[in-house]
RNA sequence: GCGCGGAUGCCAGAGAGGCUCAAUGGCUCGGUCCGCAAAACCGAAGUGCAGUGGUUCGAAUCCACUUCCGCGCUCCA
């Protein structure tokens, strides 16, 4: 069966196919690093970490490129308020450079921490001006582009199919009553380029003067350069449907006379208690805060990835709890599958795996099915336990499950480590058991688990684990 | 106003005409194993797919209307 996804674009689920057999190219809007990203944001990105994943373990190599905006966003209209770079930057008494290293870094630290695989590159605005510019020029001699003053606009009645992604037509936001006439736009509907402001810390210098660039033309600007003119897919948050994807395809497509992308994929908002995240509301989280309340960070991954990317999902501690549990499941099953002394034959456990492959494959083929895909993962847990298979089967299960891992990346194979004061105790509590004294073997067990470190014991002696804390 | 998406068992959440009188987790109860604990496995319980009307031999699944909820419409992943 081929894999079908839903485009955005054309508002239904097609075939994907890339451009060029066998080979991918990707771009997700990431983040603005202005402040610590929350958990919100990361659901768009596990999620276009999972859509990767599992592109590479149907064969594709994939070309992913996620931006890093660290200028230009402002926080009202593309010409008035402030950046919320400087913002922060006021806030934290330090520059606005400062402050995207700052936040920048973290994002890629947690990446890191939540076990997402390296991008292509993740290239910054700031690092990209003379692209930028180069864009804009070429928008300007084609005719789409206007110069007033020391600003540059996007002339969007020169684009006819504005529009065309979000389903927004000009009359519609009218009627929301919040666009409103601009003196310098010729449209209301024309949005900036190039800004120049003398207040803007971050400056360049362009042809128009100096300035930085508008809100848009990055992801336009850097797509292209990575990834080439047309893209096989563009990722990002449902908000980003308009007007930032909306505006991308406008700039691109006009600048290169190409598609700029064929595939267009959305997550939406995750909410907390029903409602969308939000500081005012004080249901705001941070990776760290998730982390603090015990959950791994296999966990988060696993529960913010487990749930169908275009259904809103409610976050709650109790959802956190349930991945929780999910994840040490599963890291359990592949933890017996390397500890395996069962009668089962590899012939009795083959046809088992294979089910559970199909399964998995079939539903995430289908638009990301993941809870079709994450009920074969227990399926076949539950039916390889129960089989309980020898070394040689048990060695198959674990290839094959690792494989299937790859996808969701919950790091099952990652080894327990323990410290040779925990190691000590380990050893006491081995000889205490040989020696049937439960009761010191009982209060070891109490030690090491004060220590995060789980005993059980087995026929075959004592399995410690690390507690998934 | 315009445009999306949703309402499934105690909870989370699949299923989009018959193979599903509802997958998969969790929860509860009983059991196997077992020094204890845990894990694993086995079994049981519970409900009937928001409401109404329709299409059909047959509907969570299609159509219509109604009710309720969330999101977008230049801050936002």
């Amino acid at each position: 069966m081929a894999i079908q996804f839903y485009n955005t674009l054309t508002k239904k689920k097609e075939e994907f196919a890339p451009q060029e057999k066998g080979v991918v190219r990707m771009y997700n809007c990431g983040p603005t690093v202005y402040s610590y990203p929350h958990i919100g944001n990361f659901r768009a990105f596990v999620f276009a970490d999972v859509l990767r994943r599992y592109l590479e373990y149907r064969g594709f190599d994939v070309k992913q490129v996620m931006n890093i905006t660290d200028v230009g966003h402002i926080t009202h209209d593309a010409d008035e308020g402030e950046d919320k770079m400087e913002l922060q930057a006021k806030k934290e008494k330090r520059d606005p450079w400062q402050i995207a290293a700052h936040y920048g870094g973290i994002f890629l630290d947690l990446r890191k921490q939540l076990g997402f695989a390296d991008a292509l590159a993740h290239p910054k605005a700031t690092d990209h001006i003379p692209e930028m510019l180069a864009m804009i020029e070429k928008l300007i001699e084609k005719g789409h582009a206007y110069v007033v003053g020391h600003n540059v606009y996007y002339s969007v009645a020169s684009f006819p199919n504005y529009g065309k992604l979000s389903g927004n037509i000009t009359e519609d936001l009218e009627a929301g009553a919040r666009i409103e006439p601009h003196p310098d736009k010729k449209d209301p509907r024309d949005f900036a380029l190039w800004k120049h402001d003398p207040h803007h810390v971050m400056q360049w210098d362009s042809p128009w003067g100096k300035g930085f660039p508008g809100w848009h033309i990055e992801c336009s600007a850097m797509s292209m350069k990575y990834l080439g003119e047309t893209l096989d897919i563009h990722t990002g948050g449902e908000d980003n449907i308009f007007p930032h994807h909306e505006c991308e395809i406008a700039q691109s497509e006009a600048a290169n006379g190409k598609l700029f992308c064929k595939m267009w994929m959305h997550a939406r908002f995750l909410l907390v208690d029903g409602q969308k995240m939000s500081k005012s509301l004080g249901n705001f989280y941070t990776v760290e805060d998730v982390f603090k309340h015990g959950v791994t960070a296999p966990a988060l991954r696993w529960g913010l990835a487990t749930s169908h990317y275009r259904q809103q999902m409610n976050f709650s501690w109790e959802s956190m709890q349930v991945a929780q549990g999910s994840v040490d499941k599963l890291i359990e099953f592949r933890r017996r599958l390397s500890d395996a002394h069962g009668a089962a034959t590899l012939e009795l456990v083959k046809p088992i795996v294979e089910k559970a492959r199909k399964d998995f494959e079939r539903g995430m083929d289908d638009d990301l099915n993941v809870s079709e895909a994450t009920a074969a993962l227990f399926t076949l847990a539950r039916e390889v336990n129960r089989l309980d298979p020898n070394p040689q089967a048990a060695a198959f299960v674990r290839d094959a499950f690792d494989k299937l891992d790859t996808v969701f990346n919950i790091g099952s194979a990652l080894p327990d480590v323990f410290t040779p004061e925990e190691q000590r105790l380990l050893d006491a509590r081995a000889a205490a058991r040989a020696s049937k004294n439960w009761d010191d073997s009982d209060r070891l067990r109490k030690e090491l688990e004060a220590k995060g470190v789980l005993v059980e014991d087995s026929p075959r002696g004592q399995r410690p684990r690390r507690a998934r804390k």
